[in-house]
DNA sequence: GCGTAAACGAGACGGTACGTCGTGTCTTGAT
DNA sequence: ATCAAGACACGACGTACCGTCTCGTTTACGC
């Protein structure tokens, strides 16, 4: 099926080598002090071979994101119960881990690095759920009668996700309360 | 009353030409290939020049946000009508401003500057209307009974700034039915 | 006798393009600018194919010196009339090959390659006449009385190769009297 | 005078660390195995410094040179006594340091770098004494009788160096018989 | 014919060095 | 004292070759 006519492979032991480079490196320092050079010496790989596959540091962040090596944990949406409960869940979840030491500085450097590139904005947006899951979960709730038929998903996962973003970026951790109202607020209740 | 004893004074033609060299760079290349020396050379100044009076980048990029160098208008909120009428009305305009070619670029560039330095964050969120006019407008709004008395001001302009921040982050321009629909979410209409 | 059991042998075609690969680029770029992945991409051939059978630049260099690919021609010495009238001949050639375009380059590059690698020295020494032709020049001078019987022959030989090096390497064309001039200085007439 | 108007001035102190590097490096590696890097590390120096006053490596071979920081004396001519016993003492002396441990590598990587570098190429023939000295001693044993006025002075000395260069190339050192009947050959003795 | 083993093209790999750019600090002489 | 100019040590950039190393494919012998 490929018309890959022989030749050697690309390794997998480099690649690995050098997305978990990446990801430490970004956790340990952040995006814009993250270097292709550090991250070739951290993985112990020519630097060539990162460029070879990958065109720019954003390009490499990207593909850690994807492959979920830079978030800590999935933080997925609860699905069991009330849907205002369940957001509260959510948010708080992602809150906490905001406030984990280096957590804001984190998902600082997430947003840095989707403001230069594209794909890490787009597979930002999917990893923190707003995409799929919190639509999901939103359907959920319309087809259980807790949210009005005709209420606009996508405007409501876009109010909380930006202020969350937001939160981030002016360094405002959010108390139990503020993420209470955040929800009443988009969900209208 | 000073203690200023003899030599010559901050030359406020230097100040100025390396804020407006700043700004006009900002604007063209962005916060990330903005740098200290293409300032110096286009500000026709020496690099001490501008060390001696900020300790960096940031601080200088985020002077200018305060001198109003690098948001193009004010975007201040309308005052005189309906409050979701003013708010869709100012929503758009920020959405216009990021239409623009550059527009959404330079949003991320003040984005990207925020997640570095805690002060753009700050004045990027004033500038945005967020902090002050637009709870005052709300309360304005609270005051005509146009808005219930107790609604969480803070919370409904971080979803509505928040959002605008997404949009940007995601290159996913926003329509009019969208903008709409999000003051809707937020207001609970 | 062979104890090769089986396979392919040794591609000529390989070798013959690798050879002239070599020389192509040589001529063009000169022994520093001449690399191994220039000439296996020149050649058309993997470049292992290069080092299976030369360890180096050199090495490859040297050969294509052994089967004359990098000498424009032989450059012999006339055999037939007075020595004298021989030798300034056989000089005039050399600088004629010298002055024309690219040639005192060429020269200089095979000095260069020579510096690094004693077998060039050694080829060119040969390819120069210096060995052999002009040595057997000389000796059938002695024989028809036209040089001194204890003439030193082997100094002869490097004085006036010497001299020709050096003036490739000082970049200074020789003019027909120079060449007149260096004849009569060691011939001692 | 100069119409330099404040600024900061070349430092000597780097000038002169990167020429002793450079001298130590060339000594120890040659002309080929000599890097910028190397240099600059040994020098203690940035990379940009080198570059901001020598174009190449060979420029910087070529000022090393100039101050004489490569050859290891200065092989002046002898002046007082008769004519070839002084060639003879003098070529004497270069091969000695030729024949002294790593003199023939020093010597073919002066060679190797004046095919780089016409500057090298120049000083080189300089350095040996052939442009100067060389001439200046000819002409004072032809003031003092004892080579023939008319005697061809750039040729003979073109004739010595050569043949002193051709022997660094062959790698064959000379004997005190072949640099004796070497001299006589120029001479016409 | 049928393994088998060497040579081949392609090209990925860990390295070293390249020459350039930007950083933040510094020194100099003029205003 | 502040300024324009710019040299400096440092660190990262992205590229070019190095020489070694797999990969499949292509021969050409010996069985």
């Amino acid at each position: 099926m490929s018309d890959h006519r022989g030749g050697p492979v690309r390794s997998e032991a480099a690649r690995v080598a050098i997305l978990e480079a990446t990801a430490r490196l970004f956790a340990e320092r952040g995006y814009d002090h993250l270097t292709m050079e550090g991250v070739a010496a951290e993985a112990g790989v020519a630097k060539q071979t990162i460029y070879r596959w990958w065109p720019s540091k954003g390009a490499l962040v990207s593909d850690c994101l994807l492959e979920g090596r830079l978030m800590p944990e999935r933080l997925s949406i609860p699905t069991g119960g009330v849907l205002r409960d369940d957001l509260v869940q959510w948010l708080s979840d992602i809150h906490r881990v905001m406030a984990a030491p280096g957590g804001d500085a984190l998902v600082r450097s997430l947003i840095a690095a989707a403001t230069e590139n594209v794909e890490i904005g787009r597979r930002l947006h999917e990893s923190l759920g707003a995409a799929s899951s919190l639509t999901e979960r939103l359907q959920t709730a319309i087809d259980a009668g807790q949210l009005r038929a005709d209420a606009p998903l996508d405007e409501i996962g876009e109010a909380l996700i930006g202020a969350v973003l937001l939160r981030a970026l002016s360094r405002s951790p959010a108390d139990a309360d503020g993420i209470e109202r955040l929800v009443d607020v988009v969900l209208g209740s």
